[in-house]
DNA sequence: CGCATCCCCTGCCTGC
DNA sequence: TGCAGGCAGGGGATGC
């Protein structure tokens, strides 16, 4: 479920049980996700203590005492779920349907009597353990773009990412180098605010000097918002994320285009009808009549 | 280098 | 009802 809104979400929903408490075992029920879980992965986190729980782009970082960084990726089917440890459930976790214990690849216990569990039926996930210093030196944080919430994002700088580009602008948006954490659902609602057609290159954006366009001006503040307002709505759920624990994601109410095909273009006086096309083997949904 | 394609894996939905 | 095929929020490797 894992776009930047989402992963926000899921830092903000565990924080509060994993910043302070310690590791006193760790479960890993698989010999790994996507790739396999670095050696000795559950025994040196044991006795460790979370310091701070971040978030790059779709990463996870939970920074540990002794120097060493855990980095947890949600691919496209992971979620926790916090069981046990007090008073306040967290249920900002987007538990799946299914439920389905077989998917529970690994179990965090922590000193503070909360479980920790990561399902993830796609094992699309990854988990490593890095020394912290100089992580944004290595792979893969060293790839990564701008931080689309960040000071620094703004129409200039996404007309300088994409200036030149004669790839399709939605495929440069959803390019993890040049904006790290907008995916495949935020790209599409924020060329429909925008209305901008995702076919068009991305070299649009940029005049001849490399100077943000009109189009930059309208998308760059289209990202931002739709982003934040999807962080407010606690992400989206969809799919099999469709009956979490907690139900907490309901920014799926508010697409425009994704997963519309065929639903009537909600733009004011616009008589469109959203359609699917593929770019890059995914789906993009757009508004044929007022993205242009 | 920039971009397109394919693959990782499982579950769900659709259409035959 | 059963089954094959298509599709899914991501990202990495490969090849042109």
């Amino acid at each position: 479920m894992p776009e930047l809104p989402e992963v926000e979400t899921v830092r903000r929903g565990l924080a509060p049980t994993l910043v302070g408490a310690r590791f006193v075992r760790v479960e890993t029920r698989q010999s790994g996700l996507r790739a396999p879980f670095p050696p000795r992965f559950a025994e040196r986190l044991k006795g460790r203590r979370i310091e701070a729980l971040k978030r790059r782009a779709k990463y996870l970082l939970a920074a540990l005492d002794g120097g060493e960084t855990l980095i947890l990726h949600l691919g496209m089917s992971g979620s926790f779920r916090v069981e046990g440890g007090g008073e306040s459930p967290i249920p900002t976790t987007h538990f799946p349907r299914g439920k389905n214990a077989a998917h529970d690849h690994v179990v965090f216990v922590l000193d503070n009597g909360a479980r920790v569990v990561y399902n993830d039926p796609r094992r699309f996930g990854a988990m490593d353990l890095v020394p912290s210093e100089g992580i944004d030196e290595r792979a893969p944080f060293d790839a990564l773009g701008v931080e689309p919430l960040s000071k620094e994002f703004d129409a200039a700088r996404l007309a300088a990412l994409c200036a030149g580009s004669r790839a399709p602008i939605k495929a440069a948006l959803i390019d993890q180098k040049r904006i790290a954490g907008l995916g495949n659902i935020y790209a599409c609602e924020a060329l429909w605010r925008a209305r901008i057609s995702p076919l068009r290159p991305a070299a649009i954006l940029a005049d001849a000097r490399g100077r943000p366009t009109a189009a930059a001006r309208a998308l760059a503040p289209a990202i931002r918002a739709v982003l934040e307002e999807a962080v407010e709505a606690g992400g989206s759920t969809l799919r099999d994320h469709r009956q979490p624990d907690g139900e907490l994601g309901y920014f799926q109410h508010s697409f425009a285009v994704y997963d519309r095909e065929g639903a009537a273009c909600p733009r004011r006086g616009c008589r469109g009808i959203i359609a699917r096309v593929a770019q890059g083997g995914r789906s993009t949904f757009h508004c044929p009549a007022c993205q242009k």
